[in-house]
RNA sequence: GGAGAGGUGGCCGAGUGGUUGAUGGCUCCGGUCUUGAAAACCGGCAUGCCCGCAAGGGUAUCGUGGGUUCGAAUCCCACCCUCUCCGCCA
C-alpha cells in the first residue's frame, strides 16, 4: 500500500508509474474520494471537539452546585443533538471509506529506480548468466514424457483423484522432490544464515491483505468454504506476516527466514505450452526466503537474497540467467524484482524458477512491520524482501531435463546424491 | 465441541461511567555525575487520520464490531483469540 498523503501529493508521478506498469487505475476517482473524505473528517472532527468540550463542562457541573441546573440540562440536550449530527457524518464517512480504502489498496507499488522501464517480459534486462546449456547429441525429451516413462510422475492419476493441474510423484520422483527441498533448506539455514520456519498453510484474509494478495487477487487463491481461511499461494504470506504488527530492534535487521511449504494457486485458464507437464500446477512445493530489512540496506539485502537463491542452481549445476524485470512485468507489490530463469532443454529456453523481490515499505505499511532505529525512539516501517529459493517443482523439472540421458535415464547431480540415499541415476523401476 | 478465566502502550502491570491516551515499573533515548562504565538522579518516550510551511492544534484508538449514555478502557450484545479443565484426535 502506498501512503495516501504521498499519493495525494504525487498524482502525476503515480499516473506515470501506473502507465509504465500497464495498469488501469482511476486516479480521478481517488482525487475525488480523497477530497470528500477530508472535508467530511474536518466537519466531523469539529463537531466532536464541540461535543467533547460540552461533556467536560457537564462533568464539571456535575461535581458542583449546578449539577441539576436548567443550564446543565440544556447543555446535555445540546450535546445529544451534536451526537446525532456526528452519527450522520460518521455514517457517510464509513460509506466513503468503504470505497476509498480498497482503491488505495489496489494501487500497485512504485517501481524503484533500479527497475527498467518496459512494456512486457520482452523488455526485461538480463543481468548475468551462469553455466552453459548442455549440447545434446539426441533430441531432449520434455519432463512429462521422461517422468511418465520412468514411472516417477503420474498425471493421469492426479486428474482422476483431483483434477487438472495436479501431479503424483512416485518412488524416486517423490524422493527427488524431498531431496531438493532438503538440499535447499540445508544450504540456506547452514550457509546463508536463514532461520528455518515451518508456517501454517492456511492463513486469514488479513494476512493476505498484508502481503498484497488481497483485495485485488482473490480470484487467484483457494478459499476454504465457510471460513476466513485461505490456502497460501506462497510461504511469503505466512513468513512475512509472522512479523506483522511487530516492532523489531534495528540491530536485529536483516532478519532472514526460510520455509518449505506447498503453495496453492487457482490460476484457472490456459497458458499455451504450459498446459502440458507440471510447469503450472494448482499445488506446488517451494522453499521461500524472506528478509525483513532496514530501508538503508534493503537493496543490498535484496542482492544477497538473490545470490542465495542462485547458489542452489550453482550447486545443482543448472545453467541459468538473472533478469531484472521491467515495469511492465513487475508484480503488483514489488519495487524491484530479479527473476532467475533456468535452462529447459526441451523448450530450448530459460524459464522462471525463482522470483526475488524488494517490496520496499509497501507490504510493511499494510502489515505494520516496524523497527526502531538505533539512537531513536520513533519507529519506522521496515522493508520486506522475498524470493523463491527455489520453486522445488520447477527445479525437479530442470534436473530431469538437463540431466537426461539418451537411454531415458536421468543422472542425479552430485550435490543431490547424498540426499537421494547415494542414488546416482534414476532408471525405470 | 463443552465449562470456567482472561485479552490495556515495545514489555510487565494498575485501572468498574466524568481533566484516563490511560498510575506505576522495565526497556529505550537525551542529560547530570564518572578517567570510562555501572549505579544514582533529572527529563523524554504509542499509533492512525485531519488542519498547519512549521511550531502546534484537533480527532480516533485499552482484542474486533455493534449498542447504552451528554460522556465508555470501565456497562450491555455478538464475534475473534489466549489460558485452565473436560471431550476428541495425529
Amino acid at each position: 500500500m502506498l501512503d495516501s498523503g504521498y499519493v495525494r501529493g504525487h498524482l502525476d508521478e503515480i499516473e506515470t508509474m501506473l502507465r509504465q506498469r500497464g495498469a488501469q487505475v482511476d486516479l480521478g476517482r481517488f482525487r475525488e474520494l480523497d477530497q470528500r473524505r477530508r472535508a467530511l473528517i474536518q466537519q466531523a472532527d469539529a463537531l466532536k471537539q464541540e461535543r467533547n468540550q460540552g461533556s467536560e463542562e457537564v462533568a464539571r457541573r456535575k461535581r458542583g452546585p449546578e449539577r441539576d441546573s436548567p443550564e446543565t440540562t440544556a447543555l446535555i440536550a445540546r450535546n445529544r443533538a451534536l451526537g446525532e449530527q456526528i452519527a450522520t457524518f460518521d455514517a457517510q464517512s464509513k460509506e466513503l471509506e468503504a470505497e476509498f480504502e480498497p482503491l488505495l489498496l489496489s494501487l500497485p507499488n512504485i517501481p524503484s529506480a533500479a527497475t527498467p522501464v518496459g512494456r512486457s517480459a520482452a523488455d526485461n534486462v538480463e543481468v548475468r548468466r551462469w553455466g552453459t546449456p548442455r549440447a545434446f547429441d539426441f533430441t531432449p525429451q520434455a519432463h512429462w514424457d521422461l517422468g511418465t516413462a520412468l514411472g516417477i510422475l503420474d498425471m493421469e492419476a492426479a486428474a482422476r483423484v483431483s483434477g487438472a493441474r495436479f501431479a503424483f510423484y512416485l518412488g524416486a520422483g517423490a524422493r527427488l522432490e524431498r531431496a531438493l527441498a532438503n538440499l535447499m533448506l540445508d544450504m540456506h539455514t547452514g550457509r546463508h544464515g536463514y532461520t528455518e520456519v515451518l508456517p501454517p498453510s492456511l492463513v486469514n484474509s488479513k494476512s493476505l491483505r498484508g502481503t498484497g494478495q488481497l483485495p485485488k487477487f482473490a480470484a487467484d487463491q483457494f478459499k476454504c468454504e465457510g471460513t476466513d481461511l485461505w490456502l497460501i499461494p506462497t510461504a511469503e504470506v505466512p513468513l512475512t506476516n509472522f512479523f506483522a504488527e511487530q516492532t523489531m530492534d534495528a540491530a536485529m535487521l536483516p532478519i532472514s527466514v526460510a520455509g518449505y511449504t506447498a503453495c496453492f494457486r487457482s490460476e484457472a485458464g490456459s497458458y499455451g505450452k504450459d498446459v502440458r507437464g507440471i510447469i503450472r500446477q494448482h499445488q506446488f512445493q517451494k522453499v521461500e526466503l524472506v528478509k525483513i530489512a532496514h530501508p538503508a540496506h534493503s537493496a543490498a539485502d535484496h542482492e544477497q537474497l538473490t545470490r542465495d537463491a542462485e547458489a542452489i542452481l550453482q550447486a545443482l549445476e543448472l545453467p541459468y540467467r538473472v533478469m531484472n524485470l521491467c515495469t511492465g512485468d513487475l508484480g503488483f507489490g514489488a519495487a524491484q524484482t530479479y527473476d532467475l530463469e533456468v535452462w529447459l532443454p526441451s523448450q530450448g529456453e530459460y524459464r522462471e524458477i525463482s522470483s526475488c523481490s524488494n517490496y520496499g515499505d509497501f507490504q510493511a505499511r499494510r502489515a505494520n512491520i516496524r523497527f526502531r532505529p538505533a539512537g531513536k525512539n520513533k519507529t519506522e516501517l521496515a522493508h520486506t524482501i522475498n524470493g523463491s529459493g527455489l520453486a522445488v517443482g520447477r527445479t525437479w523439472i530442470a534436473v530431469l531435463e538437463n540431466y537426461q540421458q539418451a537411454d531415458g535415464t536421468v543422472l542425479i547431480p552430485a550435490a543431490l546424491q547424498p540426499y537421494m540415499g547415494g542414488l546416482e541415476r534414476i532408471a525405470p523401476a
